[in-house]
DNA sequence: CTGAATCATTTTAGGCTTAAAACAGTTGGC
DNA sequence: GCCAACTGTTTTAAGCCTAAAATGATTCAG
């Protein structure tokens, strides 16, 4: 590519002389957006169409089947990267829906912990099988190291970003 | 953890009988959600803090700054792929800012254009340009390389995500 | 033992999203 | 010309999401 470049012009140059094409970049993130709406949006709609559950829950119920004992809503906001005031409504649903339960801690009355009912759990376990199947539906295309290979390079995206992010703004 | 298996079960046996270990695939699965979920949610809020603006009306200027003519709720939409009933209140919002303009398309009474007003037109100039570099910034620790494989190995995923999904539900 | 700080949760106000119903304007077959 | 089918947009009902304020419970320093 720089094959044919002036002798006086050296690599530093070059690069100084192209400082902000991000194209490849850009067009990187879009396609990685898109697959991941592209996933996201079907899994969405299959879980509502035969399941009727919207993907907040289940990404609920998935937290308390992971947690039998239960977990408070903190440990759920946590988890779920969502917003504490979110969870009130979603449980409300989850509960009249006659998929979890409130319990009262016994030490702390202002913890509330939310466990999975048996029905609820059940009703997890039908899903989460069907949902991993889905996945690897979505995934049939690429072979075993393609998986390796994209899975070690969105490790380093994620680590990019992460470093990134807290570089600018850190709490002091 | 199979090393065990009695000498009359070959290889091809012993890959049926799991059948259905999808874990990697669930597992990158969570790891693409996670990339994504991470810059998205960087730049709402850099988005927000900075430019006083939410991503889908970025989204929805950005669209516009491609369509100097202006295009009508219904290009925008599936542009967008955003439901229809979405736009009029997004649309709304951006005319109250100043940085959208409806224009009544002269041949149907129905159809309503959109266009960027000159002061919408240089606010996403200003909002791209950043736009660009916190991409670039997230993406540094990839090198020039990591970018073409990422790019590559996303787009078979995209094509694979494609071939799953309508093959079960194409409209008969 | 008491008041300030802290903590868990809920409420509030505002925005985004969809599907489905309602409305309004256009078009084509008769 | 007229009406039925179609098309573009808006409205409605319901859900998800956040930040920030409010509420209620706990803890601990003095």
């Amino acid at each position: 590519m720089d094959e044919a470049l002036p002798q006086v012009i050296d690599a530093e140059t070059v690069v100084s002389e192209r400082p902000r094409d991000h194209k490849a970049e850009l067009r990187l993130w879009l396609r990685l957006l898109t697959c991941t709406t592209l996933v996201e949006d079907e899994v969405r709609s299959r879980l509502r169409n035969r399941f009727d559950v919207t993907l907040p829950r289940f990404d609920l119920m998935a937290q308390l089947h992971k947690a039998p004992d239960g977990l408070t809503l903190s440990q759920l906001s946590g988890r779920m990267m969502v917003s504490n005031g979110n969870l009130t409504a979603l449980v409300e649903r989850l509960v009249e829906a006659g998929h979890i339960e409130r319990r009262s801690s016994g030490s702390d009355r202002r913890v509330v912990n939310v466990v999975l009912t048996p029905a609820g759990s059940a009703a997890f376990a039908r899903m989460a099988g069907q949902h991993e199947d889905w996945i690897a539906g979505f995934f049939e295309g690429l072979s075993e190291t393609d998986i390796e290979h994209l899975m070690a390079l969105l490790g380093k995206l994620k680590a990019s970003t992460r470093a990134a992010i807290h570089q600018k703004g850190p709490k002091p």
